[in-house]
DNA sequence: GTAAACCCCGGAGTCGCTACAGGGTCAAGC
DNA sequence: GCTTGACCCTGTAGCGACTCCGGGGTTTAC
């Protein structure tokens, strides 16, 4: 299978299945005689490993471990869950500064009812001297 | 006023308010004799409004609005709000997008206490072939 | 035979910084 | 006068996780 297919077998982009494979999360497959990359079935499954952990808010490191991990099929899990729990307490983190973002910036619009921009909540609450600024996160990253 | 007073005064790195002049957010302030910059004390309100509006979640092109809009006061404050209610449903997308990410983390979680990795239901999870992949996004992103 | 659809590679761009390397400047102490 | 250290300058490279582009080669269908 090309890649192409494997691409479209597991729904993401064909550049990103090269990303995946020049920074060694994927094997490097064999090549066809016109230098084609060449997929198993396997392959699949392991970019869909990939694309899910993704999906759960895993880095690409901790999917890298995670897939190791899954690769020694005689320990116990614990490596493997304590590596999930570590991500869900960063998610849970980021959920509250999301949280605490999405309440302030609430309150914010609701005080200005579209008046002159002299007053405007908004612009003063941008503009407030003393206010402390939280910790920034990204919102804007590209999101898949 | 130095680099290094005015970030300490506005709580971020000179680093940052170098980068903040040479993407055009700040203006390039006068110099001593020495190329040192001189900066006045409102470039402190400028860069602190910066500040807070990277607190609320503005990429620095919203921000960038944010001060041209709030350098026009005669205007009404209606391009203002639109652009803060606009940036507040891509927080509440993400948030969205947070919680379900959270929730199916955490059911994985729960359902795996411990046993042989054969069995881990983390590595069943991400491994089942034909879960829905939801968007990926970012939760290791550098935060401030 | 030729056009479309696929594949290759390498490099640059995204966002919002941060961290150097390799220098110049300034104030204080001896 | 001399040294030490704290500050400042520029320019460049790096982070994560891709995405897109240019400039080519290959395969497939009509
Ligand atoms: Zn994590
Ligand atoms: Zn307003
Ligand atoms: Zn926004
Ligand atoms: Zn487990």
């Amino acid at each position: 299978m090309k890649i192409g297919e494997l691409a479209a077998a597991t729904g993401c982009h064909l550049e990103t299945v090269r990303y995946y494979e020049k920074i060694g999360l994927l094997p490097k497959p064999p090549r066809t005689g016109s230098g084609y990359r060449a997929y198993r079935p396997s392959d699949v499954a392991r970019v869909r490993f990939i694309a899910r952990g993704r999906s759960l808010g895993f880095s690409l490191d901790e999917i890298r471990s995670l897939l190791r991990l899954s690769e020694s099929p005689d320990l116990a899990c614990g490596d493997v869950d304590a590596l999930a729990r570590q991500h869900l307490t960063e998610v849970r983190l980021k959920l509250t500064q999301l949280q605490r973002m999405e309440a302030e910036l609430m309150a914010t619009v609701e005080r200005c009812r579209g008046g002159q921009r002299a007053t405007c909540a908004v612009l003063q609450s941008l503009g407030e001297p003393d206010l402390p600024t939280s910790p920034a996160i990204s919102i804007h990253a590209p999101m898949g």
